[in-house]
DNA sequence: ATATATTATTGCTTATATCGGGATAATATG
DNA sequence: CATATTATCCCGATATAAGCAATAATATAT
């Protein structure tokens, strides 16, 4: 049986006080109709409806239902409309803060290709590595790599970055590869302001944490500008994927330690925990897990 | 498609993060599982879930649905539970009142029947012809002839009750038969000291109301001690079908004024309007209305 | 009172949809 | 890299729902 055909038939039955114009509201035959009352008496095994050929009434457990049944339809329609409302224009402006390299290789085609999408929607971005209070500071949306923010935000895990240490092909045979992360000590490691600053973390094949103290002569808040160091031989930069993904494929950048694994970090979206999320934030978090879902390689 | 077998199955998935186990949990096959989420969607024409062949994870509509579906399943239940709940016996005790000549005919047989149906059931019976506050003196249930009572309470009807003018064959050989409303002035009219105390209402052929002034030399708050003054030859009285039924067919009492119709009256079974009836005053009221649904002559 | 029209229900037939099994494609895990 | 797990697709068998026609019941009109 067919619940919810069931109850739509008896809740229109009772509303239209009639079999006959209930079925020709819903489209159906009153045998149909009929059949559909039964069967849900049948299956809460009392009787809903007290019906002379003539005319009917409803029973005080009948009453009851209907009353229930009417509010759960009208919460069910109201959800579904909510949910198919996905094919309502999403509108208005989207206020998204997210780190400047992430933001830059991912977040922006990301967005190019949402706005193409959906016209009704316009971006406010705010680029910035520091961690912003989304709430304090009016955001709908960030987008992190690795820290989530505070707690009653909810994350959306995107993908994930896996960090690479590399440097060219000339620092290399200048100076040579290093065979384990102990040998990094003894190199001139690029290294990044807001994380990573003074260790780098490594796992080995057997999977033991290889913790080592990194420093060299170039410091910076911009991953970009370490990897464009590193590619003019400047030294070894730990760096996420999507920063060098294109470098290393091209040759321009190598990896060294590739036999150790280097951390896994996890991509967010996070955004207030709201009741009912805005359908631009809803549509657009959606469209970013799509899209990014399937990646494996940044690039 | 089935929604709410869809949306079911969409709940079980998110609830069991999985395909196979949700599947097993409701006693399906993986296949319609798939297919009935599927068809969610597409009625939808949105994406609820996010899934790799190894891990689903929920779109933010999906979140925003499948919130909103718990809500509504748990709703349904709790609704179809109570309802099917008539099988669970009605328990407790019904504090009734009831006017004192319908209730020792029609109530009394009505509540005896009842009561060998529901064993767990007990009744505490106030006869009274005073219109009593329900609310106020704690009745659960008041079964009237007539007036229904204050505003906040739900009258439900039973049926209704014809008023019938009649006499003794004695009294009527010795004075005559009344041939038309008029005539009755001329008669000693036994009245009812609640209702028609002073005039009686007939409806004559062309449904023209014809109201006269009556009186007599007995006016009682009885109905009973009225019919049997009647059957006494005492004079012409007015009385419900369901007091006189039984004379009338035995000819003890003989009507008069035939080709007039006199009024007729509802007769409701009150209760206060709450939310959640009490399932022994549900069942009641189903049983009464179904009791008395068919009666077209009281007797 | 009788006849008539309206209305809900039931039996029967056809068409449709649903279900489960096996195959397939995709992906974590060891 | 191989294997086991998992969701989806295809197909045949079964079950289910819809409509038509007939029936029973009842309100209204004559």
């Amino acid at each position: 049986m067919d619940r919810f055909q069931a109850i739509r038939a008896f809740v229109q039955v009772v509303e239209s006080r009639s079999f006959v114009r209930a079925a020709e509201r819903l489209g159906l035959s009153t045998t149909a109709l009929s059949r559909h009352v039964a069967e849900l008496e049948a299956h809460l095994q009392t009787r809903l409806l007290q019906r002379t050929t003539r005319r009917i009434s409803l029973t005080e457990t009948g009453r009851a239902f209907y009353e229930r049944c009417g509010q759960i339809l009208s919460e069910l329609d109201e959800a579904e409309r909510e949910a198919a409302q996905e094919m309502a224009e999403p509108r208005g402006t989207i206020r998204l803060t997210t780190s400047i390299n992430f933001g830059m290789r991912q977040v922006t085609p990301a967005i190019a290709s949402f706005l193409s999408r959906y016209a009704q929607v316009k971006f406010d971005v705010s680029l910035s590595d520091r961690i912003v209070d989304i709430v304090e500071e009016g955001f709908d949306l960030a987008i992190r790599v690795g820290a989530t923010g505070a707690e009653n935000l909810v994350a959306r895990k995107l993908g994930e970055t896996r960090l690479v240490a590399c440097a060219s092909p000339g620092y290399l045979s200048r100076h040579g590869a290093p065979a384990s992360p102990e040998d990094l000590s003894r190199h001139n490691c690029l290294t990044y302001e807001y994380a990573l600053r003074d260790t780098w973390t490594f796992r080995d094949g057997a999977g033991r944490e290889r913790d080592v103290r990194v420093g060299g002569s170039l410091n910076s808040n911009n991953g970009d500008l370490n990897a464009a160091a590193a590619m003019h031989g400047v030294g070894i930069a730990l760096e996420p994927d999507f920063i060098v993904g294109t470098h290393l494929k091209s040759g321009t950048l190598v990896p060294v330690l590739a036999a150790f694994k280097a951390p896994v970090t996890p991509i967010f979206a996070v955004y207030p925990s709201r009741r009912f999320l805005p359908l631009k934030i809803r549509t657009f978090v959606d469209f970013l897990v799509e899209r990014f879902s399937g990646t494996r390689e940044w690039s």
